[in-house]
RNA sequence: GUGAUUGUAGCUCAGUUGGUUAGAGCAUCGGUUUGUGGUACCGAGGGUCGCGGGUUCGAAUCCCGUCUUUCACCCCA
């Protein structure tokens, strides 16, 4: 049989591991900087803990796990003539793989609210799945790094939020990113002012791909989704958005003058945009963006999605918000919560894009002991033992050469690996190292290598 | 879930209007040269041409299905 992999799933080479281990660290400090700490959760949880969370297409993208046993057994016979196969998931699956972080986490809080102290700010870096068709920059299986607050309804965690993204992209050297910021309540008040209060949902959704179709496509959505004309003229401005965020707030402002929501939702903006303005940022841009409305099913407040730079083609590297109210659901009423995700595996993608990751270098060891003669080897053993014992990386060739081809593919290995010492034969108690950048070679003890190396 | 697209040795790819034992480069292994590797040469192994059907005297090549790749839609990190 041929190996192969589920689709959407990837192998990690040495290097790529690397690249991504120095992404996740330079993610990990931040967090930690900005002090957030660690907890895990299971890879998979009761699918009532997830199920009807992300709505209906993300109930569809959720994996579930079968049941163990004879579980089609338990299934009455007139369920199963039906062929509803969401109604016989619910049968013979009760276990599903997390579709995030953020509901596992808010599970978490809930669960072990007596023992958190609170405001709860916690960081979480794991993998979660998606059933999701694979495409540029989507996998079935991806790391989301996430950072949320439970407990405060301070605006200040917001203003936070930001300066972390600018923090990490920063660190990372990724120039240019944008930071979007959206207000749920500034989403529900247009939908109030315009008198289509049931259909935010679908007025957001149509209104978010305004960059992708434009303005006459995203009309066509609205008026197909039984949203009025005069409504959609309400509303025009929004289409042609530009100026500064200051300027876009007092035009919003006088577009919601009817709604105390959506006046509520500007103000909150202002806060956040003004304090932003006073703290400054490295290197990431924050932008105000009303056609920015994913995430709509628990946040309640500010919403963020983060762009790649310019000229990358990518979907965003990251996002979040406020919810207020996602803990309710399992039983713990308010409790505020706001966080943030970075999307690593797009990250690499983008860094990747941009040769980013120069200055990563895999692990290898410092010096070779090649392995001409068998009787030499306990000898170089020990040498290497007093080498790792003071910190310098280095390994015995494990097959002893016996013939000239191999004593090459030995120098080759080095090659391969780009080891800049290798020590070849032993003279008396010296050994003979070679630097295989300068051409150097030297006969020298024990103690001689370990300065000669460093 | 919808619509396209891809699939030939470990890797990157050739393969002519369907026609004998499907090729190359790199890599691997062996050998010769080379002062202790990075050179050159010689040789070897390795493929049910994604899988399953069909058309045909004959299919890597044409048709259908399926899986996989990539991309767009939906949705999302």
């Amino acid at each position: 049989m041929k190996p192969s992999i589920p689709k959407g799933t990837r192998d990690f080479s040495s290097k790529e591991v690397t690249q991504r281990n120095y992404i996740f660290s330079t993610i990990k400090h931040a967090f930690e900087l900005f002090g957030f700490q660690p907890i895990e959760t299971p890879s998979f949880e009761n699918s009532s803990t997830l199920m009807g969370k992300y709505g209906e297409e993300g109930d569809r993208l959720i994996f579930k796990i079968l049941n163990s046993g004879d579980f089609l057994k338990k299934v009455d016979d007139q369920l199963l003539s039906l062929k509803d196969s969401t109604k016989v998931t619910t049968k013979i699956s009760e276990k599903a793989l997390r579709y995030d972080l953020t509901v596992p986490f808010a599970r978490y809080v809930v669960q072990h609210q007596n023992e958190i102290t609170f405001p709860f700010k916690r960081y979480q870096i794991q993998p979660v799945w998606r059933a999701d068709r694979p495409q540029k920059g989507r996998f079935r299986e991806f790391f989301q790094c996430d950072a949320d607050v439970v407990g405060s309804k301070s605006l200040w965690q917001e203003v936070e939020f930001i300066q972390l993204y600018d923090t990490v992209f920063s660190k990372l050297g990724l120039q240019g990113t944008t930071i979007k910021m959206n207000n749920r309540k500034i989403l529900s008040g247009i939908a109030e002012v315009i008198g289509a209060k049931d259909k935010l949902i679908d007025f957001t959704v149509a209104l978010d791909k305004l960059d992708k179709i434009g303005k006459e496509g995203v009309v066509k959505e609205m008026l197909a989704k039984g949203i009025t004309e005069e409504a959609i003229e309400k509303v025009t401005p929004l289409f042609d958005f530009t100026g500064t965020n200051s300027e876009n707030l007092v035009s919003l402002e006088n577009m919601l003058k009817g709604s105390e929501e959506g006046l509520k939702g500007v103000e909150e903006l202002r806060f956040i945009v003004n304090s932003i303005e006073e703290l400054g940022l490295q290197s990431a841009k924050l932008t105000l963006d009303v056609t920015l409305a994913r995430g709509l099913n628990y946040y309640t407040g500010a919403i963020f999605e983060v762009a790649a730079p310019e000229g990358v083609k990518m979907g965003s590297i990251g996002g979040g918000g406020r919810y207020d109210d996602l803990t309710g659901i399992f039983g713990l009423k308010d409790v505020s919560g706001v966080g943030i995700s970075f999307g690593l595996d797009r990250i690499y993608l983008v860094m990747e894009e941009l040769g980013l990751f120069k200055t990563v270098e895999l692990p290898k060891p410092k010096v070779l002991f090649l392995n001409f003669d068998e009787n030499e080897s306990l000898t170089k053993v020990k040498a290497i033992n007093t080498l790792r014992e003071n910190g310098i990386k280095s390994e015995l060739y494990p097959d002893v050469a016996t013939s000239n081809k191999q004593q090459k593919k030995q120098f080759k290995y080095a090659d391969n690996r780009n080891i800049e010492f290798v020590v070849s034969e032993i003279e008396a108690d010296k050994f003979k190292i070679k630097d295989r950048n300068t051409g150097e070679q030297k006969v020298l003890t024990i103690n001689e290598i370990l300065t000669f190396v460093k």
